[in-house]
DNA sequence: CGTATATATTGAACGACGTTCAATTAAACC
DNA sequence: GGTTTAATTGAACGTCGTTCAATATATACG
């Protein structure tokens, strides 16, 4: 049996990712099997490496649809001149994401491609592109406009904020509720934001 | 074929972390199997389930072991009542423990108990020693000695630096070398430092 | 219109994984 | 020495990602 003309490539693409997403979003990456997403399709196992390498390609790209998400999500936010007023704003939009999609976001971050391939230019692109957001809400802090610098600074942020959720996330931080999580994330921007200012004097 | 007196319980219980360190060492979280592990120890896999619940169990228990690592690394850096002296210093100490045992640490922090399990007390505990060592170099800073605002702040840092390191580890930071992430997470301890003395006053 | 070519699709098969458990063996006890 | 007790085995189960010869259909051509 082959060559039926049901779909098109780029709607087997989508339909992929749609039923990848939907399992994420039940079961969490555990629950994501390749056969699993061939079945919620209607078509066979090995057609899926028609369309990815292997599945570690498959996760990566429904990694990127997570990413573009995040950024429009984190792209709504109104942004003023104020830093700290920014990225609190900017903490909430993501706070709330993360609790709205636990299990993508979880996805997202927790999974690693085995051991030493590295992610592809499309994806760290996206990645640069939520950076970015941060880098625009921290520039005003930047008085030498230094790109470097900012980009680093916004990275740090990024990274450390990620750091909160995903320890605490995993119980690794024995945190119990949201509520706290949350607390330490605006401990996290004051503490960063304020800091930033005074090194920068 | 039954019965053997090698070892006792104890002997087999420190043969199997023993060696799933130095398969952990040698070849990261993928390469830890059980038949890899029975085999190293000339057991077959079922006397694994001896000693452990699952395979879960044996690695939150190889886990510990890195914990207890890594407090007795970090516990020999010396104390000033400098809090920013006495944190670069930590933090150095943490990435050189990082440096010669990535893979160590990979498996520390990248393993997540399946779906609703949860840490067992005496890991939780590990934890919360180290989290104590961070607390002792901060708490020149909380004027206030407020217990839990110092305990928060110490999770923060901690959680902050481990996601530098998770995420630039991972590539999904576009970061390069490790001049790079050390730079990144001397930036995060200037500023929450630094931030947090602003705070508090 | 019929035939040849090309390709999308299948599903059984492979090896490896964690895990189980009846069978087996040796130690421990009386 | 016979009986009980328990540690150990290894084959087996169901799962996983992945492969590939076989197959069926769409397309191109004469």
């Amino acid at each position: 049996m082959a060559r039926r003309s049901d779909h098109t490539r780029e709607e087997q693409y989508e339909m992929v990712l749609a039923a990848a997403r939907e399992i994420v979003v039940a079961g969490g990456l555990e629950a994501l099997t390749a056969r699993k997403v061939a079945n919620a399709i209607g078509y066979s196992p090995g057609t899926l490496y028609n369309l990815f390498d292997d599945f570690d390609d498959l996760i990566v790209h429904l990694n990127g649809r997570t990413l573009d998400e995040l950024h429009e999500h984190l792209s709504s936010v109104p942004r003023t001149q104020d830093p700290m007023r920014d990225l609190k704003r900017l903490l909430r939009a993501y706070l709330g994401y993360l609790e709205d999609n636990r299990n993508l976001w979880n996805v997202l971050f927790e999974y690693r491609l085995p051991n030493n391939r590295s992610l592809p230019d499309w994806y760290v692109n996206k990645v640069a592109k939520v950076l970015g957001l941060i880098e625009v809400a921290l520039s005003p802090l930047c008085p030498s406009r230094d790109p470097d610098t900012l980009a680093d600074s916004a990275r740090v942020l990024w990274a450390s904020l990620h750091g909160i959720c995903s320890l605490s996330g995993s119980g690794k931080l024995q945190v119990v509720s949201d509520q706290t999580v949350h607390k330490m994330a605006e401990t996290l921007v004051d503490c960063f934001v304020s800091g930033l200012q005074t090194v920068h004097e």
